[in-house]
DNA sequence: GCGTGTGAACAGATTCACAGCT
DNA sequence: AGCTGTGAATCTGTTCACACGC
């Protein structure tokens, strides 16, 4: 009995679909039909009777004594985290890791499309890096409406992230990926990811410290 | 009464380590000397009672009525994540990622040192970012141990994500950063931290597509 | 027989609420 | 009076182990 997803999926579950489809992706194009939940956890690198409660939680799409259909996964799992759509994306702050981000081809491959970029240094204001002009930041407002942004990516230092932030909700921005280590406060309808590679490092540190 | 570390950090804890120390530099440089748990739990983006519990962890080194002091807390998280000591960093990997990385100045202001990069691209090979050399793949041991090598960081395309892995292993890493979405297999002594944009950003579209 | 789906047990992380020190 | 440190309660997430359907 399939059950749509009348029920909120747990955070938890939400961050590992995209590691499932991933590989999903890869048993298709190897023309694989049907997986155990076995093999598709060991590649996607978690415990099988996890992967089997995430896809419970999305309905019930696997055959007892079989396996699962690798395409109804995909498309299922796709339908929740919107594959085969097209979601544009802003990304404020152009220095290494900005440009890194507007190349980066993996995140062209799922979905994301760079429909904007922003950055306040004189030098970049006007230049283009992949194909994308560069605009001021009191621009922003007009760049996310003309390239219906959904998504606002904050690669600033970190004095400036808050008030980048504050800039994309008002201009209607509801989901944003923060690179900055400064966490952001927004209102409750938002929604934030942070990614803190010096903390991912350091935790990295800690490791080394106190094993052999 | 303070105990050093008799016990391992949990791994909650020890990933929320770097933001409290972020806030306490900032304290520190604009000459606060006593922070309170719900001022420096604020600013960190975490519940004062958490924070004080993880504190709690690395002993007792506050002061009950008025708050911690923010040298002694610099200096006590600092010595758990290796603060002010040099860590030098191999990147596996210089396309538009694995450069940021290697520009990136925040890396550098927290003691991470830029000790080799290895691609097997051979325009790349010869050249140099950020005033370090690419060398080849069959180099990789020789610049590991040349730059007393701590951590590697796999900026590669996914599908040679497991072959670096494995040679930074052989070469002597310990503690790796994955940005490729492919799940690394690695010996029990190894740490990997993995980080997938792809996937990020995939969860920010969860939210987009299940919330108004 | 095989592999999914899931109740029940377990483990880990967070929050509450207050005792205890300054 | 104020704020830390922490037992107890709660919440969240993971694993076990097996009933159930193919």
């Amino acid at each position: 009995m399939s059950q749509p997803n009348a029920t909120v999926l747990p955070a938890a579950t939400v961050s590992r679909l995209p590691g499932y489809l991933r590989v999903l992706h890869e048993a298709e194009d190897s023309g694989v039909e049907v997986i155990s939940s076995v093999a598709l956890a060991t590649r996607a690198g978690v415990h099988p009777a996890l992967l089997r409660r995430d896809l419970s939680q999305l309905g019930s799409y696997g055959t007892r004594g079989v396996g699962y259909d690798v395409d109804t996964l995909i498309r299922e799992i796709g339908r929740v985290v919107g594959d085969r759509l097209t979601w544009p994306v802003v990304i404020v702050g152009v220095g290494h890791l900005g440009q890194a981000l507007a190349h980066h081809e993996v995140l062209r491959e799922r979905g994301f499309e760079l429909a904007g970029l922003v950055d306040s240094s004189p030098e970049l204001i006007g230049s283009t890096v992949a194909g994308v002009p560069i605009r001021p930041p009191d621009e922003l407002a007009a760049v996310v409406a003309r390239g219906r942004a959904v998504i606002g990516v904050i690669t600033t230092p970190a004095g400036q992230a808050q008030g980048v932030a504050d800039a994309l909700v008002d201009a209607g921005i509801r989901r944003i990926l923060n690179f900055a280590a400064q966490p952001l406060e927004v209102p409750a309808t938002v929604t934030v990811r942070g990614v803190d590679l010096t903390g991912e490092m350091q935790v990295l540190v800690y490791h080394e410290i106190h094993e052999g």
